[in-house]
DNA sequence: ATGAAAGCGCTAACAA
DNA sequence: TTGTTAGCGCTTTCAT
């Protein structure tokens, strides 16, 4: 028998089993039950002609019906050998699985989710995927989630905070298990987000938001700075400048912070020598107009954009980088080591941020008793690169 | 009446409603159905002693019949207000809104999705997160389907086909709607490809996949390259040297075609002058070691990482560029204009791609009878940087 | 225009 | 260990 002969009507023969080639090329059984389902979907909703070509090229998804159906147990056996929620007969459980395997189930997430109340599934809301520390940092992230089987639904906020609570709820709506959020704005993300934190586990990245909102994850600016600060005075810099930015980002203060306080042990004048502006390129160059007829001897930028901006701006002033003066950075993005000379920076530890923000949304499933925030600063590294090579020292041609 | 006194058991008073303050701070009315709800949610699963104070702060989700109670009418007429599916009296249609704001009704998209057979999410399978190109394309594809009530699921296949035919089958078992794909290789992403489109409409972006398998969306390469040689054209070079990427990936193909197609224009012998590695940086600074030594007057890159892998190289030899030769890459990646000089490339319209991409996946309803595959090449734009100023013309500092 | 009722495919009580 | 029975929250016939 090759195909049940239907005319119009949906047979009901129960227990009869058509034959078809499936969407993989190789033949399956089906059960009575997915051929009257396959039928009806063929019908459906605008096909009033009767099962269209169509019908024979489509088979309707396998459910765990057929399985059991084929398999000669329960539903509720099959789902607990699938899911592996509880002991099975190890007969059955080998039955079960050869029927899965045959008709190639796929289990229907969107089911499982809304009985279990869980969808596997994690919010990542970023300010912009366009700024060059996210993607790595996305990348990581998507693969240590994946590894645990959830899955990342992505939203970009465009820099803005009425962008982000809107995301946020979306979000919501479709009842993600957590969310991993990078905010906008220290101070205007904070209402969108202690809300959000209320209703699901969040996890904060890369960037604070008020204390006590949610647990947070970040690297170690202060630190960063530090190993800034004692590579230059090693290689016998003694009048750095700090080139920052202004506003009340975590990144911003903690790193001007932990200059002002490390940058005395070069020169007791060093501390009070910060400019602010923001973190982009043009403020890297604008910055260097206004500090470098003052000579200082190295450039302490808050992050690589900003450094970027600073070598592009010397060099066409036709200083000598690292000879005159040093320059670096923060955060080792692509850019760093492509820039002329490369950028000396700090690395942030990308993959054991994603990994301890994974980690921590695991660890909080009660949101009704959040407990005490918890804060993650991770150890950062200093890559050490052309741009703050010591004075006389030949230019070591970096790679990427 | 504050909140119904309850000890242990699940009292059954319908019609009765508590008071309590939601999660906005803000009394809300909650049904007696609620109630029971949230006081079995605060005992399981592992809650034996009775409700924790967690019941005090929490609210079961607000359903539907939630809504239904507040308003007085069943539960099919709020989904058909809410939803918009179906004409409904003015009056009721007022009343229920009402109740829904009230409560803060948030549509479950699970079990909508569940019912509905449809997730309105969208899959976004690319090669390498961290490839400069993606970011933009990424935010563009983000926009555009938020914009139409589509949310993204992201997964990055590490530049593995392996892992790409993997993380197709976890979207696929999430019921995406459909699948947004940048093939990870022209040929082993094949066979996964064409096995996912059979399944759900499946638009390619920026790469092929082999002919026939599914819609497609890129940049016309031919074009973008004729811009270019153009250019270098009109601007007095004469012994241009291609410097692409081996391999069958269209755009390694499409661009050297191109440039053997136009290259004629400027030189009889310039066709012939093709080397071919991969797109990173590194390549691009070997390619300069075995191309140099001839003295082309203009580098032609396939893309803006070999171009910049190329100014770097240069710069080292002594080279002047644009004096003795032009680099020209092709992309516009963020680096291009940061590069020094600044880069001459060819922007793909971002922006339309993924407006493009997202317009066919709304077109293609019917994978049974799925129709003749679609192909989409959008016009790019030369922008025109430093890096091909004609010789002698002072070099402008481009903006980033 | 509205309501009652039947599921979507699955998991989780509760029995047996 | 296994089966039976209820739903998860929603949309969608089919009546009214």
């Amino acid at each position: 028998m090759d195909w049940p002969v239907v005319n119009g009507s949906i047979p009901a023969r129960p227990g009869v089993f058509g034959t078809k080639s499936g969407r993989c090329g190789k033949e399956i059984q089906l059960s009575w039950d997915n051929v009257c389902r396959t039928f009806q979907q063929a019908y459906a909703p605008s096909d009033p002609g009767g099962p269209s070509e169509g019908i024979r090229e489509t088979v309707a998804e396998v459910t765990l019906k057929d399985v059991a159906l084929a398999s000669g147990c329960s539903i509720a056996t099959v789902s607990r050998v699938l899911a592996g929620t509880r002991p099975v007969g190890a007969e059955t459980a080998r039955t079960v699985r050869e029927a899965a395997e045959r008709l190639g189930y796929r289990p229907n997430q969107v089911a499982r989710a809304l009985r279990s109340r869980s969808t596997g599934t994690v919010g990542l809301v970023l300010p912009q995927i366009t700024n060059p520390f996210f993607p790595s940092l996305v990348r990581e992230l998507e693969h240590a989630l994946h590894a645990e089987g959830r899955a990342v639904l992505l939203a970009d906020c465009d820099d803005d905070p009425v962008t982000e609570a809107a995301r946020i709820g979306v979000l919501l709506g479709r009842r993600v298990d957590a969310l991993l959020l990078i905010p906008v704005d220290e101070r205007r993300s904070r209402e969108a987000v202690a809300s959000a934190a209320a209703q699901v586990p969040l996890v904060l990245l890369d960037r604070g938001c008020g204390p006590g909102i949610a647990d947070s994850v970040a690297v170690d600016n202060a630190a960063g700075m530090a190993l800034v600060l004692d590579h230059l005075a090693a290689t016998g810099r003694r009048r750095p400048c700090f080139i920052g930015a202004a506003g009340t980002a975590s990144a911003a203060v903690e790193r001007r912070a932990a200059y002002e306080a490390g940058a005395a042990a070069l020169d007791p004048a060093a501390p009070g020598r910060v400019e602010l502006g923001d973190f982009s390129v043009e403020w890297g160059r604008a910055a260097v107009d206004r500090v470098w007829p003052s000579r200082p001897d190295a450039l302490i930028c808050a992050n690589d954009l900003i450094a970027a901006g600073a070598l592009q701006r010397l060099r066409q002033l036709g200083a000598d980088v690292p000879g005159e003066v040093a320059v670096t950075g923060f955060d080792d993005i692509p850019l760093a080591g492509l820039a002329d000379p490369a950028l000396t920076t700090v690395r942030q530890p990308v993959g054991e941020l994603a990994a301890e923000a994974a980690r921590l949304l695991s660890r909080r499933p009660s949101p009704g008793e959040p407990g005490p925030r918890r804060t993650v600063r991770l150890a950062p590294q200093l890559v050490v690169r052309a741009s703050s090579a010591p004075a006389g020292v030949p230019r070591v041609a970096d790679c990427f």
